[in-house]
RNA sequence: GGCGACAUAGCCAAGUGGUAAGGCACGAGUCUGCAAAACUCUGAUCCCCGGUUCAAAUCCGGGUGUCGCCUCCA
């Protein structure tokens, strides 16, 4: 398989460190608030990474984060706790908080088809190991005490920035207006490990440590708890391109100067999901999520759809004309398989090859899903037999995720026993009218059936109707 | 100030040196009392200029434009 590695800016053939077993991290949500359906992209797509690489034949284990505690509004002393903001807010403790925002999140993981990782950690439940770490890169004087914290020292590493040929110099420190520069560093870009000067004397997740109550930096969670989940060795760390830096450079930085060895073969970083005006996010209070995508009377799926078939190294925008895009395309797609017929033949094992491997191609190319997706209305146009076309539809569906053999809308019997009398004697009537030649009364019994959401398809066999 | 990405038909979008996938929309046709649905058909030489090459949307150089990053972010 091929993959395009941020860390080295090139496509590499993917090769995990021991046989085919990969082990994958991603980066987990802070759950202070819902996730938006930008945010939503990169876990659609590390979904679609993982079951790739099971379906090129590939052993994934995977642990994800959840970041429960420390990570502030800015990434020095001066910020404040996301989570700890948000209880304030809304008159909650910053555990139920965690809670409630969660299960959102796995909540919209379902609605979107993508698979719960085996291992999903809470940042808090990993002290112990945040603070063995600490202490080790004290001792190995990769960081420092200063005015109550504990930071990294990044003069002591050969090359902190990765991702980018920028150097220190070049960059413009405090580039963003909102953000304070902290005293307490050595060097301008060393980040905190460790808090226990906090403003908020009310701070609710504190935690004993040598170097006084305090919580730990935001970085810390992710090189902690991939090492004792995953060991000291990672094939795939995955996020959303906002975090190469600071948040995976600083993670690269800890993890390695605890180990002592290289440690993560490959960065997969997916793009972000823009509006027309610029980028989605949750400070900029321009968001939409999976539940405003539901009220407005779209599937998730359609989302999902839309996405995947761009790439997911490019900037895609979002806009309700796509997903209208999308949603006929999908609709189609749903209708067009749910009139397969299974017991059609057997399945031909030659002929599916083709269409195999070009999906196949398609996965292995970095990714390509918008090929992916062509695959599917070729296999739909194909001359296959109905039977074939399942399978194949079926074994795509296992990476694509989008419920493409289990159609939601049900043509009949979705209406209550009255109702459907109803609708049934309308259509009598109707016929009745058609046969009379009386059109204007028949067009009425449509349009009326119509405003009241139920189509009428007139077919060979007679009269069918649907809810919409 | 620095770094980087992107620019393909009305819209979305694939394409990584060999005569432009796919989707949506539009239009035409078949079917229909009409319509819807379904099915069939129909469209681009790839931002501009120059270069390399037998051959470039694809490589190189120079423009123009859009967007992102440089301690909130997926």
């Amino acid at each position: 398989m091929i993959l395009y590695n941020s860390e080295s800016r090139e496509k590499e053939e993917f090769k995990p460190r021991k046989g085919n077993q990969v082990k994958m991290y991603t980066c987990g949500p802070t759950v202070y608030n819902y996730a938006h359906i930008g945010n939503l992209r990169t876990y659609i797509f590390e979904d679609i990474l993982e079951k790739a690489l099971n379906y090129l034949g590939y052993n994934v284990q995977r642990t994800m984060n959840i970041t429960d505690v420390g990570h502030l509004s800015d990434d020095s002393d001066y910020g404040n706790d996301k989570m700890l903001n948000m209880a304030i807010k809304q008159n909650k403790s910053v555990l139920e908080i965690a809670k409630f925002y969660t299960e959102a999140f796995k909540s919209d993981f379902s609605k979107l088809n993508l698979k719960w990782p085996e291992t999903v950690i809470p940042a808090t439940s990993c002290i112990d190991v945040y603070i063995e770490m600490i202490k080790k890169l004290i001792d190995d004087e990769y960081a420092y005490v200063s005015n109550g914290n504990v930071y990294f020292d990044t003069s002591k590493l050969e090359k902190y920035y990765r991702f980018t040929n920028q150097s220190q110099d070049e960059m413009l420190v405090a580039a963003r207006d909102d953000v304070e520069e902290d005293k307490s560093k050595r060097n301008v870009q060393d980040f905190a490990l460790w808090f226990t000067k906090s403003k908020f004397e009310n701070q609710a997740l504190k935690w004993d440590s040598p170097w006084g109550i305090g919580y730990p930096g935001w970085h810390i969670e992710c090189s902690g708890i991939s090492y004792k989940y995953l060991g000291e060795y990672l094939d795939i760390h995955c996020g959303g391109v906002d975090n190469k830096f600071p948040h995976h450079t600083n993670e690269i930085a800890q993890s390695e100067s605890f180990l002592g060895h290289h440690w993560c073969n490959y960065w997969f970083h997916v793009e972000h999901l823009n509006v027309k005006e610029g980028k989605m996010s949750k400070s900029a209070n321009n968001f939409t999520t999976v539940q405003t995508l539901i009220d407005k009377g779209y599937d998730p799926l359609v989302y999902k759809l839309f996405c995947l078939q761009s790439h997911y190294r490019k900037i895609l925008i979002f806009s309700y004309e796509g997903l209208d895009s999308a949603k006929n395309a999908y609709n189609k797609l749903i209708s067009k398989i749910a009139s397969l017929n299974k017991n059609d033949g057997a399945v031909d094992n030659e002929a599916i090859k083709e269409f195999e491997n070009k999906f196949k191609q398609a996965l292995e190319n970095d990714l390509n899903t918008a090929t992916c997706v062509t695959v599917l209305f070729d296999v739909l146009k194909s001359n296959l037999n109905d039977a074939s076309k399942i399978y194949l539809i079926e074994s795509f569906d296992k990476v694509l995720g989008l419920s493409l053999t289990k159609p939601k809308k049900v043509i009949k019997n979705d209406l209550d026993d009255d109702k459907k009398a109803y609708v049934l004697s309308k259509i009598e009537e109707r016929k009745v009218a058609k046969q009379n030649k009386d059109y204007q009364l028949a067009d009425n019994i449509r349009n009326e059936l119509l405003e009241q959401g139920i189509e009428l398809i007139d077919t060979k066999e007679g009269t069918e109707y649907k809810v919409i």
